[in-house]
RNA sequence: GGAGAGAUGGCAGAGUUCGGUUGAAUGCACCUGACUUGAAAUCAGGCGUGGGCGCAAGCUCACCGGGGGUUCGAAUCCCUCUCUCUCCGCCA
């Protein structure tokens, strides 16, 4: 959420960066006339509540003294009903403002190319050399097949539907290892505190990164089993519960950064993507997910950026697979983003790059909604601070670019030399 | 699942019986100043959050777990939800 002032002062300049930017058009004639009741009706009704309390005030006095306190209350007779009325309207206009500043996205950086869509993107670096085979390679589907049937998608539609699977055996356990050896290189050499987390958030929560009010079909909620339970969804990522951690809450200064790290699956409805990517791991309705979440002061969020970023690098690099860093473009970014890096993985059977980790300083847009703050020393005011969060990385994904990158041409795939250990020794995979 | 107790500012903890000048005593923590070579101790003062109007000084509104209600007036009364604690039962 952008700060209301910049509605009020310079609304001009907001719609006219919003338009440059993202293509978002707002609609200043709507909200400068909802401002211009608002200030009124916003006005009217505290000196109305003002009147109130003070004439409630003169009454308890007068009783104290033992005073004839009907003439006073008389005098209070229709002050109930302006009040109310006047609070509803206000509250109504309030409602119709929040609304419409709730639905506005960041205001990208500065940095950020200008563009429409991921055309315009900007490649920033490559790392690694993409493979040459000399065989004809296999994509992960057919890859995992081939390891004694360790990606089953037929029965996990008999037990879900489309877009699940079950991974067993050898595949199941490089799925696990991925992880472990992502939680462990982020816990031990970046600094990031291990966090188990809910899977179910209130809508709060979901509030708070942005997913609602408007992104609520991308999720799965969850009905509770009495009628006034409250209403629980699905999160679909861990940035959801990590960043709310301290919703509502002001931390000391000497306590950022904060930084996180959670392995936790993602449930998406993946609504309005029909027919993309439906075969294989590439897009489920569950996956699981590395995240990396850090809370920081504002003038340290853009560098925290890049040390996020290259957090999220070190696992493709240590894995050894080739992949290249993008700047997103203005119109490729998420709706919370001031400036996001995605990594994409090299994908040989798909003969190209895709992304597997997208890293993101949110500036205090989330901040802002959930007043998530921080003081300074000495400080009066407390300060949004600002939240960033990155995959480090999407596992499935990354079992994807593993599978198909290390297949050799007997049908088996090669283990890199740091997930070994998590591999209980082994250097590669037989195919079965 | 049953029975009971509770939720107040950074923390602790009054106030809730019998609604009134209480944004809320007190202690701790913290900040500023005095004393001190410095610190401690002591003394004096300050010290919640969000919003509105205003160039400013300042004025003002809301908030005592969330939501709703009664009332001229609610931390205090009523309804409801959530959470926490104690005891019993069940249980990975």
């Amino acid at each position: 959420m952008l700060d209301a002032k910049l509605f009020r002062s310079e609304l001009m300049e907001t719609a006219g960066r919003l338009k440059e930017t993202r293509g978002y058009i707002l609609d200043v004639a709507a909200l400068e006339a909802l401002e211009t009741q608002r200030k009124e009706l916003q006005v009217r009704t505290e000196s109305l509540q003002a009147e109130r309390n003070a004439r409630s005030k003169e009454i308890g006095q007068a009783k104290a003294q033992g005073q004839d306190i009907a003439p006073l209350l008389a005098e209070m007779d229709d002050m109930g009903s302006q009040l109310e009325a006047a609070k509803q309207a206000l509250n109504h206009i309030q409602d119709e403002l929040h609304a419409i500043i709730a639905g506005v996205p960041n205001i990208p950086d500065a940095s950020v190319p200008i563009g429409a869509d991921e055309d315009d993107n900007v490649e920033v670096s490559r790392w690694g050399e993409p493979r040459t085979f000399d065989f004809t390679p296999k994509d992960h589907v057919d890859v995992a097949a081939h390891i004694n049937n360790g990606m089953d998608f037929e029965r996990a539609a008999k037990l879900s539907g489309a877009r699940f699977v079950v991974l067993q055996g050898q595949v199941a356990r490089l799925h696990r290892a991925l992880a472990q050896f992502m939680l462990d290189l982020h816990t031990s050499e970046h600094g990031y505190q291990e966090t188990y987390v809910p899977y179910l958030v209130n809508h709060d929560t979901l509030f708070g990164t942005g997913q609602l009010p408007k992104f609520g079909e991308d999720l799965f909620h969850v009905q509770g089993a009495t009628e006034n339970q409250v209403p629980l969804s699905l999160i679909p990522t861990a940035e959801v519960p990590l960043t709310n951690l301290w919703r509502d809450e002001i931390a000391d200064e000497t306590m950022l950064p904060l930084q996180y790290v959670a392995h936790t699956p993602c449930f998406r409805s993946e609504a309005g993507s029909h027919g993309r990517d439906t075969r294989g791991l590439i897009r489920q309705h569950q996956f699981d997910k590395v995240e990396l979440v850090m809370l920081v002061k504002p003038e340290d969020s853009m560098a925290a950026l890049e040390t996020l970023t290259g957090h999220a690098e070190k696992v493709l690099q240590r894995l050894e697979l080739p992949y290249r860093k993008v700047l997103l473009c203005t119109g490729d970014m998420g709706f919370g983003s001031a400036k996001t890096y995605d990594l994409e993985v090299w994908v040989p059977t798909q003969n190209k790059y895709r992304e597997i980790s997208s890293c993101s300083n949110m500036w205090d847009f989330q901040t802002r909604r959930m007043q998530a703050r921080f003081r300074r020393k000495g400080a009066k005011k407390p300060e949004l601070m600002h939240s960033l969060n990155g995959s480090g990385l999407a596992v499935g994904r990354t079992l994807v670019a593993l599978l198909e990158n290390n297949q050799q041409a007997d049908g088996s795939v090669s283990i890199p030399k740091v997930l070994q250990p998590y591999m209980g020794g082994l250097t590669s995979i037989a195919a079965k």
